[in-house]
DNA sequence: CCTGATTGCGCAATCA
DNA sequence: CTGATTGCGCAATCAG
């Protein structure tokens, strides 16, 4: 494992810096037995239905840029929390952004989820990634069987003109009984 | 294909470190017409090959430091950077960590290919996507073809094989002339 | 060198 | 609540 050498020197930024949000830093993770089990039917499709908004990842950056300060009050950003609780009529839904317990980015928990997180989502795309590959994989394949059938219908329909001329011949001679 | 899970180390460095610095690349460009072509053949895989090699590439990502000045933060820290990079005498392909342009994060030039970046990696994503997606749909799209194609198959042996028995059932009776 | 394209990764929001 | 997904930005590379 002479993978990451980074794992260490992660929580440093402890205090007041406004530069760059998070400061990604991980890694050392092991992957000893990869569950990545992947259901049978897990083809599922990219809901593209958020292509309007393209500035709002933007806005989370930047709000999250400024007002960064990692000490108790770390989770800034976006997500205007502002609200006097009317919300049950509009829409069932839409809760009211229940105050979640403010986590500190400085926190140990905080360091403990975002790992178990970070490894999820290797897990996950690991599994994206061989999804993929499996799906190209068998699109070949069946493209290759797809040509050998279409060459044996091929072969089949010319052999079975063949028996109907000669059939068709027959008949000219002696129709006796016939299926088709 | 390049790293692993070690890539992201360095967003905060306060260190200052003369020579070696990477030069984050990005790119200055348009956007307005989404180019997204995407090549006829695109599919390529995921290059599962990077589990081997872990100390080469890593010097020299390593050694990849901004001095970083920013302006208003003191962001500081990490990084073990360790060796002084006799490569040279390595492999020849393994250049000395040629002190790239050293750009602060505050510069407007970094937004500013930052942002191109994101936009380049939005398009690149997208492709992907669109990529996955047509490939599921080619893969069912065979699928299905297939069986049709296979139904006919079974349909034309079949239909062979009755006209094969008509026509050795006339040659039991009169066998004048035939093809087969 | 510069520039756009890719790609692994971590973060955070959300889903299940 | 917990793990799985997913959009996003970052940084390192790759490809011209």
């Amino acid at each position: 494992m002479s993978d990451s050498r980074v794992s260490s020197v992660i929580q440093e930024w402890g205090s007041s810096y406004p530069g760059q949000v998070h400061g990604q830093v991980l890694s050392s993770s092991n992957q000893g037995a990869p569950t990545n089990q992947m259901s049978p039917m897990d083809m599922m499709s990219y809901s593209q239905c958020q292509g309007i908004m393209r500035g709002g990842a933007e806005d989370r950056e930047q709000v999250a840029f400024l007002s960064y300060t990692s000490g108790s009050g770390g989770s800034s950003h976006h997500q205007i929390n502002a609200q006097q609780d009317f919300s049950p009529f509009l829409l069932p839904s839409l809760r009211a952004p229940v105050s979640k317990r403010v986590i500190s980015k400085d926190s140990a928990e905080y360091r403990q989820r975002r790992e178990k997180n970070n490894i999820a989502v290797r897990k996950s795309r690991d599994k994206a990634r061989r999804r993929v590959l499996l799906t190209q994989q068998r699109a070949l394949q069946l493209q290759e069987e797809n040509q050998k059938l279409q060459v044996k219908v091929g072969q089949l329909s010319q052999e079975l003109d063949t028996l109907r001329h000669i059939l068709s011949q027959r008949h000219l001679q002696g129709p006796d009984e016939h299926g088709l």
